[in-house]
DNA sequence: GTCTATAAACCGATAGAC
DNA sequence: GTCTATCGGTTTATAGAC
């Protein structure tokens, strides 16, 4: 088979991201791929390197909108408190529908795993995703409140990163012990939620939509 | 010597909390605790059996506050928005203080860790424990929001959990990147910040004291 | 109860036939 | 490129001396 590497990829991101690095073993992924056990070693070298490609292709994702983008579009828009809430809607829900409620869920998965039980790969994934992504929302809380503290903007804006990572992980279980419809009723109501508070905590105007 | 068993629980609960089951080798909790490996047979039988005890000491822990025993004090306690809002605070920040900010933290690390990465302990500690806490501060919610959603309540619930579990798990590496001191002002600020959202989302008055 | 030595199982990795 | 068989290492668990 020509795409056996591909196969072995796709194997390894669904079972990192469930059961985490040293949960995995390197006979699970050959079987799940159903390719051969010596393959990994053949076109991935070993199963460190085999975790590193499939963080590569987690990564490798599209960067989040920033509030550049939408400033780009409308320049006014952070003059008017029904304009900063609209863009605090914005990349809340851009960032939610990218990460979280979409097939590529597996990604933030992947990432959430490392974040709370770090292997190797940790540094890279700090300094080339997670700091980035960091730093332009706090840019963005500090645009809507300049003379806010350093821990006030962190609090802030990993809060929809507090929600993703709960829900997102504890999932499964969710699921397990209640339903999938609740949990996908559950999903609705954490971001429309997450969004409002965010809103609300700035005092600013709540849309129509989030209430 | 005498509490050979002691030490072995203590050397296994922090290094469970702190790797989780499959990172911590029986040769680890061993050395920590300064005993023989073949102790850990001796005493518990297996890994695993010394794995469910860590998890009996987390679990027995006190069963946090609950809006009863509040209302067992001052009955009208929530005839007022002034006085909800106080119970919201009085009840956030007791689950804080028990879990998150204490020499016990590694109780709920322990427990988030299971949540995520599930055990055989696992539905002994959702019956025994979650399940009945999320309860309690569900009903808290119903009794402030009668005809809420199911939904709505779980997330209003659970966001407590959702903050204390992503700054817990990522203490290390916050604590790594930036440094100990923002973590702990980080710590305030996340129940400050936790307890005031949860009061604003109900459009109760914000205490003094959390603005 | 404590210790050493070792059994039994599993893992990642590799050698070599095809 | 694929496969089997196996190496070398680590793990849990245990047997048996003290």
């Amino acid at each position: 088979m020509a795409d056996t590497r591909e196969l072995l990829l796709n194997a390894a991101c669904q079972l990192f991201a469930e059961y985490g690095f040293g949960k995995v073993t390197t006979r699970m992924i050959a079987k799940k791929a159903n390719v051969n056990l010596g393959s990994i070693h053949y076109y991935f070298g070993s199963k460190e390197e085999l975790y590193f490609e499939t963080f590569r292709t987690a990564i490798n994702a599209d960067f989040p909108l920033t509030i550049e983008k939408l400033l780009a579009v409308d320049p006014n828009l952070l003059t008017t408190p029904e304009g900063k809430a609209y863009a605090i809607q914005r990349l809340t829900y851009d960032y939610y529908n990218r990460h979280y409620n979409i097939p590529d869920k597996w990604k933030r998965q992947l990432i959430f795993r490392e974040l709370f039980n770090p292997s190797p790969v940790y540094p890279k994934l700090v300094n080339e995703v997670l700091k980035l992504e960091s730093e332009k929302m706090m840019e963005f809380y500090f645009m809507l409140v300049p003379n806010a503290s350093l821990a006030e903007a962190f609090v802030w804006a990993h809060y929809p990163d507090t929600q993703a990572t709960f829900y997102l992980m504890a999932e499964s279980t969710i699921i397990e012990y209640l339903s999938k419809d609740f949990m996908e009723e559950l999903n609705r109501n954490v971001i429309k939620n997450t969004t409002r508070m965010m809103i609300m905590s700035l005092d600013l105007p709540v849309p129509e939509l989030l209430k």
